[in-house]
DNA sequence: CGGGATCCAATTCGATACTG
DNA sequence: CAGTATCGAATTGGATCCCG
């Protein structure tokens, strides 16, 4: 099928999806370096996730990621909180209570981040064996 | 239209598509994590992006990313090359020639992470938008 | 319960100098 | 050209103590 052969020669091209030209923008103000830092970080990506699910409160979410400190989410969630990606409601009860939900411009960064949480789950034994390759030979 | 609502009802539930859960995992076997931290970092999204156009040798792909360290860009190479998304080719020429291209594994990650890319890209302003509240409001 | 503040350890990163 | 090696600065992260 010709089909077959024209996929084929895309990818030998390197035929790939490519919108924003980075090589054109100044480092200093490019778009893709100064959103992506936020989402980077080791905890972010974990803590959309989980807000993706539903709401959670302080506590909640520190046992939902176990091993994050106290220190990391508050500030994570801050760092969320301005960037835009979630909100942050405070019920004056006693004691208080805190809620946290992604925004909508949350779940649109959620919607696409997901796709790439799905690619790391079902290429991780693949990235593991190029790891063990590459360990052998040097 | 009915359509409409129903797609509102889906934002407003959170309903978003979630293939991994999280929750369940051990921390220190997560997969997510595992492989997103590999291309978290500062240069690895910038390097995978330039070599998803071409194959590209090491003096013109610092050209390509001006404000890199030469340190960085041996350091990153090495990283995505351990991952298996990234291939070095010698040509024992004289002065020697070495060409880095994206492998079948690295193109599969860069059709996803080529989303996010163009999600920072197209959301910047309104993420711009939502610091300058935060930070006005505090 | 939901943090703030402080101190310290680990990691990341950049600048510089040197090499086949 | 394509790196390696070393140093120090900067950033990130964890532990601990404190508070309303």
């Amino acid at each position: 099928m010709s089909s077959a052969v024209i996929s084929l020669k895309k990818i030998e091209d390197n035929n790939l999806p490519r919108v924003v030209d980075l090589s054109t923008l100044d480092p200093a103000n490019c778009p893709v370096r100064d959103v992506l830092q936020q989402i980077g970080g080791k905890w972010a990506p974990l803590m959309l996730d989980a807000l993706a699910q539903k709401p959670y409160r302080f506590g909640e979410l520190r046992r939902a990621i176990p091993d994050i400190s106290q220190r990391m989410l508050t500030q994570t969630l801050r760092d969320l909180q301005r960037e835009g990606y979630i909100d942050r409601q405070v019920f004056p009860t006693n004691p208080p209570s805190v809620e946290y939900r992604l925004t909508e411009l949350g779940r649109s960064l959620y919607a696409t981040l997901a796709l790439l949480l799905n690619w790391a789950e079902a290429n991780q034994s693949a990235v593991r064996a190029a790891r063990y390759r590459f360990d052998a030979q040097a």
